[in-house]
DNA sequence: GTATCTGCAAAACATTTGCAATTCT
DNA sequence: AGAATTGCAAATGTTTTGCAGATAC
């Protein structure tokens, strides 16, 4: 059972804890999040939505998705420049990112593995793992061709 | 004395070595690059070789530093959307970009910390460890204010 | 009825592209 | 002269902002 979907029973309510209104699109928006570990980006936000909310805006999106930042129950992805990407999921854990087909995959990190004594000093809010190379899959087709 | 610039004593013969035509814009853009490891974004190399060379372009420092990117001599650093920075060093380290200041410390990995059994079947090419926070520097000023 | 939320249009910003002028050999 | 490099202007693509209308409590 997934984790996150099996915390997240009530999104409306779930909302409201973190301290958001839940007006029909955030809760659309927060619920693709959660069923589709895509780490999409707005675009595919938008075009996912679109037919159930045919008036809804990239700027809704834009909003949401700040507001849901701040409150802490999404976070960010930045791993190509100008492709922002937003996911659910708030557990530490790694990314792949493949640079044939483009998907990203999720990586789990069991204990926190990096030495940090260099940073006692330093307050740290975000840690940020991710690698970029060639999935199973696509190297798999590449073999199967020659 | 730096790894980096220990190993690189000519630029030119350096920039020719990997397949690069040394002009004087390339040499300076990768001399700012190696003596100022503050990894710099576009507008910043722009603004600190302007005086040198007045008809200097971003195009070219854009050209330049993509060049640079595809024969292996600097990396590039995406923390923040839009924010796209270089550096020079291409051994494996961190980063550590302070939200209060902005800077980016270096954040030295001695060995290869993570276990990646996950990754056995896929082809890694780069690895991004980067954290975000408040630096020492930063945290010793709001204290001090108190 | 007042706050907030939504969404259109325009603006802002980083990066890329087309192309003409320049430089180098 | 010929090929590569440079740099201006325009285009592209993403994200933000201003503001007016819609919605909710």
């Amino acid at each position: 059972m997934d984790p996150v979907l099996n915390e997240v029973k009530d999104i409306g309510a779930f909302l409201k804890e973190n301290g958001i209104k839940p007006s029909y699109q955030r809760m659309q928006i927060y619920k693709f999040l959660l069923e589709n570990r895509i780490h999409p980006t707005v675009d595919t936000i938008y075009k996912a939505l679109c037919d159930d909310i045919p008036t809804l805006s990239k700027t809704t999106i834009y909003n949401t998705l700040n507001t849901f930042v701040e409150k802490g129950i999404i976070s960010v992805i930045v791993i190509e420049e100008n492709e922002t990407r937003y996911e659910a999921n708030m557990q530490l854990h790694g990314h792949f990112k493949c640079t044939e087909c483009g998907q990203i995959y999720d990586i789990f990190l069991d204990t926190d593995p990096l030495d940090l004594t260099q940073l006692k000093n330093f307050k740290i809010k975000e840690k940020h793992i991710y690698f970029k190379g060639i999935c199973e899959h696509c190297l798999k087709k590449a073999t199967d061709k020659n």
